[in-house]
RNA sequence: GGUUGGGUUCCCGAGCGGUCAAAGGGAUCAGACUGUAAAUCUGACGGCUCUGCCUUCGAAGGUUCGAAUCCUUCCCCAACCA
């Protein structure tokens, strides 16, 4: 391939339970396609049923990437994820594939596409330390004191970030603190100056909420089925402390474990937290015009897209 | 059949004469999001020709300047007693 030809990425997106999954292999068996993985879950070992993780026979059809690679007791985070998946994009198209990045954070999708601020990753006691700095005695922690002390700080970060983000605040005290840069002033940027020149297809399933509903449903009872309870109380008990345990799905089997939720409590409330993800999930999706929608019987014409495309790029080339 | 406690906006639930379209929570809808993102946070949430008007607190009457709140009857529900 001449160093001048900008590698093509293919994204598919869509909320959970949408289909993408099957699509997604479908169309990397006929194009020669590799599928990364675009989640924050599926990269733990053990987490499968709940995960919904691609079965082996899945992962058979076609190389997948960025699954199990982490043991459960390991962080994450977006800029873990934006390393590991921007190497293995080398790899695939340096050997004449085409990356097909599958999955529904788009979170993620954006670190890989655009970059992250170049701010090293911050030690987790540093927001700590910020947060315990304004504790008080009843309510937890003191967010209008925090986010007055941010406006003196980075003026401009509080004023997009909501007095009662604690979450956020924080981060932003917790950056100044460790790095003496202000948020507001950073710009996301490729640690690979050739990470800027991929060409993204940005694809979603297209579902109605009807639908997307009743899969909901039905995944749910069959992770159930398949024993997401059991895998649930593995995982905890040997280790506890995983954070993807909060994770839907794992959340819910927990509580059912500790015998807070009965059996139609763990349902439903999987059901109703997979609806609200799925919802959250949109949002993203809408908010990016560049994304194109495609129903599963679409497979042809986003081929055909992709053929078409790679044909002109390797005649600029 | 009797006694007691209840019936409140999609659900749970507060209100117990005016400041009530009715606290709070949930659901739902919409949105934000730059290293926890399957997380975190925000807004809307009876209707309308929307600085006001209309309809709503089991039903129907009544008292009152004024009722979700008081009275009467009726209909349901729960518990208990027979």
């Amino acid at each position: 391939m001449p160093a001048s030809q900008k590698p093509l990425c293919l994204a598919l997106l869509g909320p959970t339970a949408s289909g993408k999954s099957e699509f997604a292999l479908e169309l990397a068996e006929r194009l020669g396609g590799e599928i990364l993985c675009l989640d924050s879950t599926t990269v733990y070992k053990g987490f499968n049923i709940g995960s919904a993780k691609p079965s082996p026979s899945q992962q058979k059809r076609v190389p997948h990437h960025l699954l199990d690679i982490l043991d459960p007791t390991e962080d994450f985070s977006a800029g873990k994820f934006m390393d590991l998946a921007q190497a293995k994009i080398d790899e695939v198209v340096s050997r004449g594939k085409i990356p097909f990045v599958v999955g529904g954070t788009y979170f993620y999708l954006r670190a890989l596409q655009f970059g992250m601020n170049p701010v090293p990753s911050i030690a987790e006691e540093i927001v700590d330390e910020i947060e315990q700095q304004y504790a008080t005695e009843e309510e937890g922690i003191d967010t209008v004191k925090m986010h007055a002390d941010l406006v003196k700080a980075d003026a401009k970060a509080a004023q997009n970030i909501h007095v009662n983000d604690k979450y956020r605040i924080a981060r932003a005290l917790a950056v100044i603190k460790a790095t003496g840069k202000k948020l507001s002033e950073l710009e996301p940027v490729h640690k690979e100056p050739a990470h800027a020149n991929r060409i993204w297809m940005k694809y979603s399933m297209a579902i109605s909420r009807h639908t997307l509903s009743a899969q909901i449903v039905s995944r749910t009872d069959a992770m159930i089925a398949q024993g997401l309870v059991e895998e649930t109380r593995l995982l905890t008990e040997k280790y506890p402390k995983a954070r993807a345990l909060g994770a839907i799905g794992y959340h819910e089997a927990g509580c059912y474990l500790r015998k807070e939720l009965d059996d139609k409590g763990l349902r439903n409330g999987i059901i109703e937290k997979t609806r609200q993800l799925a919802k959250r999930q949109l949002t993203w999706i809408r908010s990016d015009a560049e994304i194109r929608f495609v129903d599963s019987r679409d497979g042809d014409r986003v081929a055909k897209e992709v053929e078409n495309l790679t044909f002109v790029l390797k005649e600029n080339a």
